[in-house]
Parts: C-alpha cells; sequence; structure tokens
DNA sequence: ATCCGTGCAAAATCTTTGCATCTCG
DNA sequence: CGAGATGCAAAGATTTTGCACGGAT
C-alpha cells in the first residue's frame, strides 16, 4: 500500500485463504496483513504490528490485531517465532503450510535475523524418522552467531590495534 | 533430596560453576537446581519449578526462582526454551556451553517432548557457514511430528475402523 | 434480523522490581 | 561485618476476554 512496492499476488491470496476459511475482508484484517507483507522478514512482535497498522488506520484496537494474528496463525499464514527478548513475534509463512518452515540465523552481536529458504534439513530428518522413529511434520531451527557484516566489523577492529 | 536418585556429581557441578562466577550457595538456590535435575527433560515453567521448590523449602518465594533460573541462564547451565504454549521453560544443558545446545522433537498430538542428545547439525552448520558465511556458534532445533507411540496407537485406531 | 467483527476497558497471566530484612562467607 | 540474597507486595508488561455496538449480507 504505501509508496513502496506491495506484494499484490500474496495479499490476495491470503485474503483468498481468509475468505476460503470462512473468515470475512474487514478492512482491518486487510491493513493488518498488509503491514505484514511490508515488513516481511521483519519478525514484528503484535505491538509492533498494531503500531504500524495504526499509523494507515488509527481507529484500530490492539485486540483486534491480536486476533487477527491469532487466525493467521491459526491458517498457517504466519508462524510464531520467539528470539532473545520473550515477546511472541509473527512470520509469514512463504512457503505454504505443506513445506517446512524456513530457517532462521540469529546475530547474537548486532540482533539482526537472516532467513534461510532452502530446506537444509532434509537429510536431518531422514535420520530423525529411522533412528527415533519420529514422523517428522515440521521443524524450527535458528542458528546463533556472528553474522557476515560483524565479521568484518570485528576483523577490522582487531586490525586498528 | 527426597526418594529416588539425585546426580550429585551433576549438582556439585552446578553449584561448582555458581561459586566460581561469584554467586552464593545459598538454600534455595541449591533447592531450584535439585529440583531442576530431578526434573531432567522436564522442561519446567517457572511456576512449575517454583511449586516443585516449595514442597521441599515451603518458604521459598517465586521471585527468587525467578532470579535464581535468570543466572543459571547467563550462566549457560540452563537455555530458556518455549513450545506450543507461550511459556518461557527451562532446560539444563548437560552438554555444556562448549557443545551446541541438543534437539527437540515435540509430538503435536500428545505434547511428549524427546531430546536428542546427538548433534545431528554438524554438517548443516558446515553449509550454513561457506554459503551464508555466518559463523555459528549454537543453534536450537524441534521437530514437530508424531511421536513413536502416537503412531502406534493411530495405526491401532485405524484397524479397529 | 442475524452473524460476525470491532473497540474499549477490564481481567488474567507472566515476569520484574523496590525495599526492608536476613544470611552466607 | 558487609555485600549479596531473600520474601513480600507492588508494579510492569503482555495477552485474553466480556460486552455493547456496528456493518455487511
Amino acid at each position: 500500500m504505501g509508496g513502496f512496492k506491495m506484494d499484490e499476488q500474496y495479499l490476495k491470496s491470503i485474503q483468498q485463504q481468509l475468505h476460503q476459511a470462512g473468515f470475512k475482508l474487514t478492512p482491518q484484517r486487510e491493513a493488518t496483513v498488509c503491514s505484514l507483507i511490508e515488513n516481511e522478514e521483519g519478525h514484528l512482535s503484535a505491538e509492533e504490528v498494531y503500531m504500524r497498522v495504526k499509523e494507515k488506520s488509527p481507529d484500530i484496537g490492539l485486540a483486534t490485531v491480536y486476533r487477527t494474528l491469532e487466525i493467521l496463525s491459526e491458517l498457517k499464514i504466519l508462524d510464531k517465532v520467539s528470539f532473545t527478548d520473550g515477546l511472541i513475534r509473527y512470520d509469514l509463512r512463504r512457503e505454504g503450510s505443506q513445506h517446512h518452515f524456513h530457517h532462521h540465523l540469529l546475530c547474537t552481536q548486532c540482533g539482526k535475523i537472516q532467513e534461510v529458504h532452502e530446506d537444509l534439513l532434509l537429510d536431518v530428518e531422514r535420520v530423525v524418522e529411522q533412528q527415533f522413529h519420529f514422523q517428522v511434520t515440521d521443524h524450527k531451527l535458528t542458528f546463533q552467531g556472528i553474522c557476515m557484516d560483524c565479521q568484518r566489523k570485528n576483523r577490522e577492529q582487531q586490525q586498528k590495534q
């Protein structure tokens, strides 16, 4: 919506999923979904989504945002994630409900979170199924470490000294 | 400590780590650590730890349990984890801070959580480091799916019908 | 008219903090 | 003895819920 490009296709697809599940496409829900798409990979908390939605639709209530996020989670359009602070954050599941959730790389130095959409766990899941007889349906994987930028900064810092 | 076997060695090691980090060895802290060891793989919440500690040491306060859990987390004796409910749960890190955190298998049918102490991510970490230039220091991996017991139950259920 | 959705405010949870007192080392 | 730890209660923070009203079919 706003100035920069909005993934209309994706928005429509989500609206369709809401509709097919019997939910109405209210302005509040549309505004919430738009904010999520505009901040894709932003890993926003409920409060952060609320603040962004409120810029465009000032009359919306925080409870409505919570209720919408809950619906979107149930429909597997979103996944709830949580990193360093205890806050629940919401992450669009672009891969769809039929694929496994994407991975995250969390930099413990700058806090940045990078997404990995390639599924790196196919082999590991085979081991889990064969060795532990556990039938995998999904996964959540986060690597903690130092991102490329911080590695570079750290090297530069060392050279100065 | 109570009726069943208590891992004295592990308790001592944790007390030593507390001591070396400059913390006092109070009865409350000992009771908290004991409850955690007795309920290893229990993935207890703060409230659940509190209730268990209170059985042995009725005068302890919930705030003290929170403060102790926070200290143990900082010392990497515990890891905070979170599964289906939003609650923060505490998981003893037996592998120590020098190894990567163990994996979890969460059964979405019965809610049981199984631990996998073998590190299945060595190859994947190599890919992450080479392909994404991300220097991995730790990871958190949870598989969702159906545990062996539920698979069996489901098969038996199907045969009846 | 009916059903669903909404905003507001209150309630419910979970967690942290301030402070007087106590205790380990 | 003194710094750190504790218990209690109060405050904070986050999330859920109750309820009357509103809007679309």
